[in-house]
DNA sequence: GTTGTATTCAACCAGATAGTTGATTGCAAG
DNA sequence: CTTGCAATCAACTATCTGGTTGAATACAAC
């Protein structure tokens, strides 16, 4: 299993079954029995899937007699929208200051032709 | 490879070293080579990384020479943040509501004390 | 205590994944 | 046109994953 918690979260919603599960209890707890029912896979495959989502931190465990009702737990959904928010707000701000740069630019100035990749450029000054 | 686009994108992100790649693509592009440096993994190693990111939809490739700069796409990163915060956001809503009811309740009565899932009570009407 | 129900554990299998080494392609420059 | 560099393709390997069947556990109810 993937050692980092943020691993293990992409991981398990990486797949669309668990992913669909995600959906049904973000609605209310489950049991096993009835998370399995709309899908034609064993009970087995189904309490697999859970584990993974419990081992990623997305659900928590209970009991009622025999059976072990599931819970979402949302919170570690924004471990994940932290991560993804902070690299989407990067790259459009990078994208807003070359637009920037762009009209400053006057019309006979050549737009960077032959354009040697960012990093490669560091190492040119 | 998963067929569809929302699992891609997660399995892509599942992976600490292409999550890392893609962090430093925020901040501008890349070569493969330049991308590969930190890693102590084959050059091959890492071009597969980039094919994986490639077909989740999350880099593009352009050709300078011999150079295949990446590019990062940051557009589709808003697709796993709709889904993620419908969810969150769905079951934090069902959250608010059953404190609202918990704070209705006279204090003489039962707090639903068995409690069968949500799913078995629909079956009890 | 035996029976029934909910769930998990164990062992196994097929296919995917992440890595390797070695050969190949595309292009620029001497 | 040969050399050199960037990147990919091909084949192989070890490990992970999602599924299966069959046995085991935990508890309720009769």
């Amino acid at each position: 299993m993937a050692p980092d918690p943020l691993s293990r979260v992409f991981a398990a919603l990486a797949d669309p079954t668990r992913r669909d599960m995600v959906a049904r209890l973000a609605a209310g707890d489950a049991t096993v029995n009835e998370l399995a029912a709309p899908y034609d896979v064993t009970i087995q495959a189904v309490s697999k899937h859970l584990r993974v989502l419990h081992d990623a931190g997305l659900v928590s465990r209970t009991r009622d007699a025999q059976r072990r009702p599931v819970h979402l737990e949302a919170e570690v959904l924004d471990l994940m929208t932290k991560w993804i928010e902070r690299y989407r707000r990067e790259a459009e701000e990078r994208y807003r200051r070359l637009d920037d740069v762009l009209a400053a630019m006057p019309d006979d100035v050549e737009p960077v032709p032959p354009a040697r990749s960012r990093l490669a450029q560091e190492g040119t000054s």
